[in-house]
RNA sequence: GCCGAAGUGGCGGAAUAGGCAGACGCGCACGACUCAAAAUCGUGUUCCCUACGGGAAUGAGGGUUCGAUUCCCUCCUUCGGCACCA
């Protein structure tokens, strides 16, 4: 034996050391393999690894290096989504460029993740941040361009004022609209930007088919992109214009018994009559002033005035005024709305309070609706009614064309030239710029003459400057501010052009940087085909929910619009998503930085070996929930290593003396174990992994003292054992395996147990039995016995004849090797 | 309000093609070893009672069933998404 106690650190040293000069985790092109993309999500370098790092990271490592012993050709690569706002903090702060900033911090932190064990390729690491990697995401967006995907647009768009930068919808949350990075309240400015065209795939992105997405994950994403099916339907001004609206309930349009418009339409101010120019006028004013939170807020009485105007239901001509509110959103549908109070909560409060008149056109089963006296509207499903030829049509519950009488008003209206089947989202373009220095930058010109045109590709990628001297934030890139860098030329008439001093989303950078690892320098194109080829789509990919409707739904559209402009293959980019929860702290709030309640790893890793941090990440908590964190409870992992470690390493006086039965019952536990954690890496619990590891090695410690030591039994459990924790705990298996076992290096590199269902199977079982459903005995059968033989078992236990006190039992349920139960 | 996920000992959590609830671990208690402590090893540990026996219990209440943590209905709580979206 060599060494008598287990040394975390000087093993696991060694081992890093030697896999690494020895391209342990190379990943390589091999065709003889079936491959298998294993990607998580790649971290922004902010300075120190945290514990949700690890626990975001080494599972899925365990997972991946499961994979690879089931024989596959696994790709675990790493990289830094290095662009973004914290390095520009630190700028204004010390004074330090953003660039130096960054790449200190992924320095530290790739030393800091080597300590893990991870089988990442660092060969395939990717920095977004680098010239050669966003040279390609300038190039993306010249495609996007030139693809009519990518457009600049002025319009109201969020603003947070503290990262005194604009923001994508998605990157605004919640019912106080704050920002996602920081947490401020957003504002509204008027501004021109340039957007990506996501809401043309908004009907593809809803559909799911052939991946293995989480359900909250496919369906968080449904709500945001929000469809709603109905009709558009025109109506016209008393001086013929036209209003066209959006409805979910056109079967509700002879109970249309005014309009209202928001304070934006363009065309408020044209029916307004003179006699309610100034009220108008005031209210939009008025609304203007206020901010989104104020107007949307939900609880807020409804306000708006009459424009004096009056419009023509195209469906029964009937004269109905319009109304200005804000309740009416410019930013979803047409911005005008027929309102339908008998039906619509909204109008019908707004009708109330403003004495509008009432005409309910749904008449539900059973009551008669009267417009004057009811007290809310009536949105359920009934009979038309007031409905001229519809009378009659039963209006279901169903949204759209499955309604009868939606489908049957809306081929009406086709009819007769007034409106036509159509659908609305709420979701919106991907507002793409930002006004900051540290991101890819937007590789477009403008010239006086020729307006906005790319770089040519030959001139990517635009760079950086190195000499900036001015950070503070002012709303505007710190580029417009350099001397000469915005200074070009124009490509279509050589004379003077300016640069775009805004740069692009970060989350740009993350939609493509899992194809950036297939060939991470690869200099004519993107990525090299034959990598694409190979390792395309990533076959796993594990990470954070909070990106539910952020980078996971950007990067699916991004796939989606470089598929249709021939750069990659299929319609999505992963295949299989989970997500792992989050850690929290002791007293269940969230670790930051500012609470000073965050777990630092490298402390744990220092005192307690990489392989227990990374197994009690595993045990702790199911994975993809979560839990706060117990320091406490680390210490029952690292007991399972050092006990493992005796087991391995301790010789036994009994050796070799052990019973048949003893060896029988030890293969048997050892491929039910093997086959229980095959099953649990499979699905991501890791928590029952590790607790069906330790079963057996407490199992293994009793057959160590009925003298299983030195048996073929035994032999063959310590090969499978170590073989099973070697995704847990890298290091330690290894030590174990070749210099304990002696056997070859490395254990890494060997196939995954076959599991011996013969040898699994009990032949002796007890089976519970229960009379009137409580147990009242066991009796101890042959695990094949027949239902007489386990009924006979049953009648001969004194405890059950004792209970039955002589009579015969009503009913007697057998289930083979379960249980028996009795009814009396 | 709508949509989704989840509620099991002091704690993290096991067990779902309906079949012994509480695996594994933390914590706690007692014991062994020790001059002592740590480490280690062993035993116990859901709750209640009239305690070698019995009863209750998987958020609450109902239902289906011989049998429900698991399926169905109603409700409560927590977390996440959406929300004046027409």
């Amino acid at each position: 034996m060599k060494d008598l106690s287990y040394n975390s650190k000087v093993i696991e040293q060694k081992w890093q050391a030697k896999w690494e000069a020895d391209k342990l985790y190379r990943a390589v092109i091999d065709h003889s393999k079936p491959k298998h993309y294993a990607l998580t999500m790649l971290p922004y370098p902010s300075g120190d690894l945290h514990i949700g790092h690890w626990f975001s990271m080494t599972p899925p490592d365990a997972r991946a290096r499961f994979k690879r012993m089931q024989g596959y050709n696994v790709m675990f690569p790493m990289g830094f989504d290095a662009f973004g706002l914290p390095a520009e903090g630190a700028a204004i702060k010390n004074n330090i460029h953003p660039k130096k900033w960054t790449y200190a911090n992924i320095e530290r932190m790739r030393a800091q993740m080597r300590t893990m064990g991870a089988m990442f390729d660092w060969e395939r690491e990717a920095v977004s941040c680098d010239p050669e990697y966003y040279k390609w995401t300038e190039w993306f967006f010249i495609q996007l361009y030139k693809h009519g995907l990518a457009y600049r647009k002025k319009q109201a768009v969020d603003w947070c004022p503290s990262c005194n930068t604009t923001l994508a919808r998605e990157q605004v949350k919640g019912d106080d609209r704050l920002c996602d990075r920081c947490g401020t309240p957003v504002i509204k400015k008027e501004l021109e930007q340039w957007f990506f065209k996501a809401t043309k795939y908004a009907d593809e992105l809803l559909r799911f088919d052939g991946i293995d997405w989480p359900e909250f994950i496919k369906v968080s994403q449904t709500n945001w992109i929000g469809r709603s099916e109905g009709a558009s339907v025109t109506f016209k001004t008393e001086a013929g214009d036209p209003i066209e609206i959006f409805t979910t309930r056109p079967d509700t349009l002879w109970g249309a018994t005014f309009m209202v418009m928001s304070p934006e339409h363009p065309l408020v101010e044209k029916i307004t009559t003179a006699e309610h120019a100034q009220a108008v006028s005031e209210y939009k004013a008025q609304a203007a002033k206020q901010t989104d939170i104020q107007r949307e807020a939900k609880d807020k009485e409804k306000t708006g005035v009459f424009t004096g105007g009056y419009a023509i239901n195209p469906v029964n001509d009937e004269r109905i005024p319009i109304w200005v509110a804000d309740y009416v959103l410019m930013t979803y549908g047409t911005g005008a709305i027929m309102a339908v109070p008998a039906h619509d909560e909204r109008d019908f409060e707004f009708a109330r309070k403003f004495g509008l008149k009432v005409i309910p056109v749904i008449q539900p089963e059973g009551t008669e609706l009267n417009g004057d006296t009811m007290t809310e509207a009536y949105p359920g499903e009934g009979l038309m009614i007031n409905s001229g030829p519809f009378n009659g049509t039963p209006a279901t519950s169903d949204k759209g064309v499955k309604n009868p009488a939606i489908k049957a008003v809306i081929e009406h209206l086709e009819q007769k030239g007034v409106g036509k089947m159509d659908v609305n989202y709420r979701y919106r373009d991907w507002l793409i710029s930002r006004q900051r220095f540290w991101g890819a930058p937007i590789p477009m010109v403008y010239c006086e003459t020729h307006g906005w045109n790319p770089v040519p590709d030959d001139q990517l990628p635009v760079v950086l400057p190195d000499d900036i001297d001015e950070w503070k934030p002012t709303g505007e890139s710190p580029l417009k501010f350099h001397p000469t860098w915005k200074d070009t030329t124009c490509p279509i008439c050589g004379g003077y052009a300016m640069r775009e001093t805004d740069t692009m989303d970060t989350f740009m950078c993350s939609s493509w940087y899992h194809m950036r690892y297939l060939s991470p320098h690869y200099d004519k194109a993107p990525f090299d085909d034959a990598e694409y080829n190979y390792w395309m789509p990533v076959d796993t990919y594990t990470g954070g929910s909070e990106h539910a409707n952020m980078h996971l739904l950007y990067f699916r559209f991004f796939h989606k619009a470089l598929r249709d402009m021939g750069i990659t293959e299929g319609n999505e980019p992963v295949m299989q998503l989970r997500n792992q929860g989050m850690v929290l702290a002791e007293d269940n709030s969230k670790m930051s930085k500012s609470k000073g309640n965050v777990v630092a790893p490298d402390v744990l890793v220092q005192k307690y070996g990489a392989d227990t941090v990374r197994a009690y990440l595993m045990f702790f908590a199911r994975w993809q929930q979560g839990a706060p964190w117990d320091s406490n409870g680390i210490e029952g992992t690292a007991r399972w290593m050092r006990r493992v470690w005796t087991l391995f390493t301790d010789a036994s006086d009994s050796a070799g003396t052990a019973s048949d039965e003893t060896k029988k019952d030890l293969r048997r536990k050892v491929h039910q174990t093997l086959k229980r954690v095959t099953r649990d890496f499979e699905n991501f619990e890791f928590n029952t992994v590790i607790s069906s590891l330790m079963e057996l090695m407490n199992e293994m410690y009793k057959a160590r003292e009925a003298g299983a030591v030195g048996t073929n039994e035994w032999k063959e459990a310590q090969e499978i054992y170590l073989k099973m924790m070697a995704p847990v705990a890298p290091h330690i298996s290894e030590e174990l395996w070749t210099e304990h076992l002696g056997k070859p290096y490395s254990i890494h590199q060997q196939l995954w147990p076959a599991i011996d269902e013969a040898a699994a199977k009990e032949d002796v079982v007890e089976i519970p039995v229960q009379i009137n459903g409580k147990v009242r005995d066991r009796v101890t059968v042959a695990a094949e016995a027949s239902e007489d033989e386990i009924k006979s078992a049953v009648m001969a236990s004194e405890v059950i004849q004792k209970y039955l006190e002589g009579k015969e039992p009503k009913k007697v349920i057998v289930v083979k090797g379960k249980l028996v139960s009795l009814v009396v």
